[in-house]
DNA sequence: TGTACATCAGTGAACGCGCGTTCACTGATGTAC
DNA sequence: TGTACATCAGTGAACGCGCGTTCACTGATGTAC
């Protein structure tokens, strides 16, 4: 389903940037194919060339937004050497993707219990496996130097990921009046604290 | 619009406990006012006459099953006297909730960041408040006392409820295989130490 | 205790709208010889 | 370099379906005197 020629892939791009900007300005229920094609100017049947369904578009307008939040991170994690410095990057990183690319994050997180993300499952693991393996490549010698407590992967992620995500949530939905700067100076170095090894 | 006679909240209830239900068996996409009238052999007037729109019905569910999880995480708290300890009754509270009542737990997860939510967010502020207060009311004493370290309130809650959040959404969408007795083992500790005052 | 009335609860046919999708088609681009 | 052909890209009218909502109505419950 992948663009041939390079005026296709153009056309793909344009529906996706516009697909975007239509959810952050007209939310979920306004979120239709009508809407996405009269916004970019671009026929419906050209939509269903390129994606299929309206499904697919949302499902690749998913994965396209998730490796831009996952380049930065994985990015900002790879300038670092030690287990503490590595948290702090991450932790910035994926805030300041918040900030910078509110739209982005927030389609993100709307889309944790969506339709599309469980049809195109395969499609959007296998674009979010460079992340994951890139992280695991990074913290597994943290962990075997004794710099990060051996806990099980899952509980580090839930660790790293869950005070990061919840803030970032709070601050797209805009019901709390969350502080990302605050959030970026505080979590680091409490994010360290619980997975520092015991002895410490 | 809440009922006036008993028959009336039956009714109501019916109604929402149908509604939790198709939602876990049809997704968010099989969520319709036609799917919740026809599994609950409640009349289409009557939905209306009780919730005022479908919109309404979803809020109301949302505020019950926030309420149910807020009981039980409240009454767990209040059970303990030391930080160390609240912490870990509320990580318990929550991923034991999660796992009795799925259906209710995901949907709250997945009502994050929809329109429900925002039409009636004065409806469901007033519903959670409650709960903030007495976890307010609960941690306060134990921040002047020098227990947890003095850190601003939205951070707290980040670094608390994020983890634990997090392991739960992963449970709920299957996509990753979290396990919850494992988190519940391990991360009151860990978060406990991300709260510390500074000297422990 | 009985009667009249007001309000609450419940019914289901009907409505219009806009959703996602299909399809037969034209035009543009690339390729083979 | 030119021509014929295959594939890719793009178009937009048309379709059926099921969505949320309305409404005029009947029946049940509570209340006043």
């Amino acid at each position: 389903m992948s663009p041939k020629q390079q005026r296709g892939e153009a056309t793909a791009d344009r529906l996706l940037t516009t697909a975007l900007r239509v959810y952050a300005e007209a939310g979920q229920q306004g979120f239709t194919v009508n809407a996405v094609t009269a916004a970019s100017g671009v026929s419906l049947g050209s939509l269903y060339h390129h994606f299929g369904s309206f499904d697919g578009l949302a499902a690749a307008l998913y994965t396209r937004c998730m490796r831009e939040l996952c380049d930065e991170v994985v990015t900002a994690l790879r300038r670092t050497r030690t287990a503490r410095t590595g948290v702090r990057a991450f932790v910035h990183a994926y805030l300041r993707f918040t900030e910078e690319h509110p739209d982005a994050a927030l389609f993100i997180h709307a889309s944790a219990h969506s339709g599309y993300l469980a049809a195109h499952a395969d499609q959007i693991r296998a674009a979010k496996a460079p992340m994951l393996e890139a992280i695991t490549r990074w913290l597994r010698p943290r962990i075997e130097a004794g710099e990060v407590a051996p806990l099980p992967g899952p509980v580090i992620e839930a660790l790293v990921l869950g005070p990061v995500a919840e803030t970032a949530h709070r601050w797209l939905s805009r019901t709390y009046d969350a502080d990302l700067a605050q959030a970026a100076r505080i979590l680091p170095d409490r994010i360290w604290r619980s997975l520092r090894p015991d002895g410490d």
